[in-house]
DNA sequence: GGAATTGTTGTATTACATGACAACAATTGT
DNA sequence: ACAATTGTTGTCATGTAATACAACAATTCC
């Protein structure tokens, strides 16, 4: 496992948690303040998301940060 | 409390486990890879970290990233 | 007090995250 | 099959993180 793989793994909760609350990445990204294509490649695990977006959507999804990026 | 605070409070983390095992900046910072100036920002909560980064100093400090960024 | 170590701040470059918009693909529901 | 919704990918502009180097400040130790 490389490092990349954080990325997909926090990806990957994200959508986890987001689906389990019937939202589209629509309408958590609108929650967020940006834009639904960002929210795809997050969850990809295509971009190298910065804390203060994490947070955006940890606010978002009402969950702590630590339930985003655990592994 | 801003949104900000998050990154004062991640570096404050860093900078508590990084003292306890009597490491300087500058030794975290070269297992890193990076500068003693970088480490001196993040420790200070003056940039906005990417979570590769949070995964570096995690790995440098042997602690899990959820340790890091827990409030 | 002086030297060495440690930490901070300034500046410049490069790479990439963010944000926005559009087009397309995939999925869902009828 | 069709339409609507949902998700993906491409591109561009802007801001800033990462990196590097240097100078300075603060601290520690003799």
């Amino acid at each position: 496992m490389n490092e990349l793989h954080l990325l997909v793994t926090v990806g990957a909760n994200i959508r986890r948690i987001r689906t389990g609350r019937n939202l589209s990445q629509n309408d958590l990204a609108i929650m967020c303040n940006f834009e639904k294509a960002s929210m795809s490649r997050i969850e990809a695990g295509k971009t190298n998301v910065t804390l203060l977006t994490l947070q955006k959507i940890s606010k978002a999804l009402n969950v702590n940060i630590t339930d985003l990026v655990e592994q």
